[in-house]
DNA sequence: TGGCTTATTGCAACCGTTTGCAGTTGTGAT
DNA sequence: ATCACAACTGCAAACGGTTGCAATAAGCCA
């Protein structure tokens, strides 16, 4: 179970830990990589058919809050990923919709110049960039 | 008008020139900085009560795709700002919802790192950040 | 175990945005 | 000036996502 310790973590944080939590958590932990609430709604939908989808978007939205999921735009259509150990952020191709990792490092700099010389403190930890990966830019 | 130069280009695009466009793009023009889509559909109602908030929207993703307009989210509420000759980025306060501007100087780094390591090809034209501002990072 | 409290749920209505369609109108050619 | 045609519009219905509300049930304590 990939998910064993993020449910705990919940009940931790002081949620309740209901079936339908559970469920969703289930469903994201199943499929690994970015899934969309339509595939999590009809995987809970088939083990508990009186879910809403409003419990969905609820539960994901908790759990983006505490950081355990990141929501993760893919050409127009949002999607959410467990949080596993390894942290990292996503360049997201317009042309085939894939979407790669890439390091925390390479923003290092970035993070640097925006802090100090503006005094900004920028939000990277669920970072994504969209453009065109290599495949997809030969074929043009 | 500022934005004179803009509907030239759009007829020169092969597109037509209708007093709806021209009125959408006068309303941006109105207004300097990031204006919503209601704000916009509320001035050109008021020269034209037809008008569909339909068009609106399909009038400012043709702009989009054109780039003469840039698609902003700002705190959850997403803003549009006719494109000047000085192109810039933008820093979105999470706190107080403000957008700060930043050179494109600051990516380049990055952008040659992502291009050069993975052959991604990062879409940095319309690039925005959320965060948060020194005034209101020191408010906390 | 049973009862209390309050977070959480399902429902339905809502919001901002998009889309299919039939009618309209800008545009370029005659 | 008129015509023809495709681009464009307004309308209404649909979409993904959110919210208010009354009913339910998770967690805690006795």
């Amino acid at each position: 179970m990939r998910h064993t310790k993020t449910l705990e973590r919940l009940k931790e944080s002081g949620y309740r830990l209901t079936p339908q939590r559970v469920m969703v958590l289930a469903a994201l932990a199943a499929r690994p990589g970015h899934i969309g609430v339509d595939e999590i709604y009809r995987q809970v939908y088939e083990g508990y058919p009186y879910i809403d989808v409003a419990t969905v978007y609820r539960t994901l939205q908790l759990l983006k809050n505490l950081h355990m999921v990141t929501e993760l735009d893919v050409g127009g259509t949002t999607r959410y990923e467990l949080i596993e150990a390894d942290r990292h952020h996503h360049m997201v191709c317009r042309g085939c919709g894939n979407a790669f990792d890439f390091s925390p490092t390479y923003l290092v700099e970035f993070r640097q110049r925006l802090t100090q010389e503006f005094g900004f403190q920028p939000d990277l930890e669920h970072f994504a960039i969209g453009g065109l990966c290599s495949r997809c830019a030969e074929s043009l």
